[in-house]
DNA sequence: TTTTCATTTCGCCAAATATCGAAATGATAT
DNA sequence: ATATCATTTCGATATTTGGCGAAATGAAAA
């Protein structure tokens, strides 16, 4: 069973305190996506949804693959650990709100070879 | 069983991703405490730990009996709550950590009344 | 080897937050 | 009623954090 130390809770908890950072999760968890294709969802910068994608890696949350020049982020929940209980059962709760609701819709729709060759 | 929209989630793990109001829960789970001795235990002011008091009881994690001047916080954790298992396994955790020990060590022997009469 | 393009990093600004000391509050004790 | 005392609220300050656009990076395509 992993063990976390006071300086790996806070990562943890202070990347779930964030809203744009639970829709990232939330979308992530209807499917791995580009960068691009979250930036869409989520109607930020690229800046600014790189960044959280920083925190939320760095807190072990999510990870990536490379592929060529798409970066593919995916949910990283070990099912052993009790805090993928937890991002579960939060998700779960965030499906009744409007705005994931919304994000979700988005995420079925966007497609990252239609979307990220057009100039924002 | 509870229903929590998305600002009662922010505010939940707002509450939670700060390593003060961590250092709270954890000694109000030794025991209740009046605000002098939690002050007392981490070391820092009044008006700072009452901040956080009230941060936490915002988010529903601890709740308070008022004693006469003595304000008496304690843990406000619902057995039946999935945020009950998340803080309790969070509180497991941190036992480890070195300041949480010193933390512990102090509530031990924290006594509201040879505590709160001296000037601070 | 240039150009193109998805992503990240950097520099800046605005908003949120942690902290403190001082003043306000509200309840007991004198 | 007045003084005392635990706690909260207020005002100011320093730090952190989220946001953007522009520049840098690095991999493919031309």
């Amino acid at each position: 069973m992993k063990k976390y130390n006071l300086k790996d809770i806070e990562k943890v908890l202070s990347a779930l305190a964030e809203r744009n950072r639970l829709r990232i999760l939330a979308a992530l968890n209807y499917r791995p996506m580009a960068v691009c294709e979250i930036r869409e969802v989520l109607g930020l910068s690229f800046s600014t949804v790189s960044r959280h994608l920083s925190i939320l890696t760095a807190a072990g949350l999510v990870d990536y693959d490379k592929d060529g020049k798409w970066v593919h982020y995916r949910l990283n929940l070990d099912p052993k650990s009790e805090l993928t209980s937890l991002v579960n059962w939060l998700l779960q709760q965030l499906t009744a709100d409007e705005i994931f609701r919304k994000d979700l819709e988005k995420a079925r729709q966007v497609d990252k070879n239609l979307i990220c060759r057009i100039p924002h």
